[in-house]
DNA sequence: TGAATTTTATGATTTGAATCATAAGGCATT
DNA sequence: AATGCCTTATGATTCAAATCATAAAATTCA
């Protein structure tokens, strides 16, 4: 279910070097051009915004194989957002043009890329509709689902133990910690959720 | 500005359809499995989420030419939203596997549609962040300048004439039409809006 | 190992958008 | 023209999440 990105041997193929990046290091900044493709090769990225008010907002987390901030390559728009190391990590990068040219040469990864696109304007717009829903557990267990099944693959009960901290759960929703720490309490209670030494199972 | 989508004539010679929908009436539900490429031919269409509490979520409107509702055509996803006609409308519909052939063939094409998809993720991951801020009056005046900039491609102080009412603004936002109606109002106070015997202008 | 930071936790208080209530102005339909 | 529905409007009230305060547990890191 993980779509699976372009292969590494591929991308060093067309030019691409890999970059590391030390933990809370910038990938790219909001209001920047696109100028790279950007994927994963280890360590996590997230791509974050920051509200008037100095609170954080995580649009997503990115783990290997996956690539990031590829819309601007495709439009003349700038970054909606920050690219930002959560780890230190090696991140694959390819000149925009070159990365076109990719595309052009081999459609079946152009189909690949655009699937993880369309995914992830699927999440993007489940995710809006829990946020504007007033809802906190409801949009909780949403993430949670859509990290547990359309990240992770899967299904079980309980099978998906969250490596999340409540403040990250935070940042993805919008909601604040104690917000968060209440709300995953409550839903333990009402069986949506497990959590073992403070752990969260889903 | 306006991705400007796929030939209708080419759509045609792939065998899409003409359907007409009246007034309110679904062209897909929620939960459904994909089956065509849409794209608007006459009309309009809004997808949109009904919450727990009844209230709706509108997610986008879609005007000739764009398509919608392709990512669950690129994953093995069922429909986040249902579609529905806001007017009596046009709308072509061609079989997935044809579309993906098309694709296929076009490479030009699909990089259009793949454009398409990027931009309404842009949309999408801008506004996730305006939703979770809490501000109603930010949060309104980017969805009018999303509108007034990337779908009708203005620029001008004052020259997008908003043709939407103060309802559809708050279900497309997750506010309520009060609030919609106050933040209006306030936001003209700091001239960041004009109103002109009841329409907005931005 | 110990210090510093982050995470989880919980209670009290504030706040601002939602909700409720009501009404007038527009618009469409007959 | 009359009817009814939708939109805009505004004030009063409610309510739930944010905020504030504080602290213990856990983790990081020097």
């Amino acid at each position: 279910m993980v779509a699976s990105m372009i292969e590494e041997s591929l991308l060093i193929t067309y030019g691409a070097k890999i970059k590391k990046y030390k933990k809370n290091e910038y990938v790219f900044k909001e209001g920047q051009k696109a100028r790279y493709y950007y994927q994963v090769s280890s360590g996590e990225v997230k791509m974050n915004n920051f509200l008037e008010n100095g609170k954080e907002f995580v649009q997503s987390f990115f783990n290997a194989p996956r690539s990031f901030g590829e819309p601007p390559l495709f439009s003349d728009i700038l970054y909606p957002a920050n690219a930002v190391a959560t780890k230190d990590s090696e991140i694959l990068q390819l000149e925009k043009t070159t990365f076109l040219n990719l595309l052009r040469e081999n459609p079946d990864i152009h189909l690949k890329v655009t699937q993880a696109i369309a995914l992830r304007l699927y999440y993007k717009a489940i995710m809006a509709t829990e946020i504007s829903s007033q809802e906190p557990e409801h949009c909780i267990l949403r993430v949670l689902d859509y990290l547990k099944k359309d990240v992770y693959g899967l299904s079980g009960p309980f099978s998906f133990k969250v490596n999340l901290t409540r403040q990250q759960i935070a940042h993805l929703t919008g909601l604040r910690v104690e917000t968060v720490i209440r709300a995953t309490k409550s839903l333990e209670k009402k069986n949506e959720l497990l959590i073992k030494n403070r752990k969260l199972y889903r």
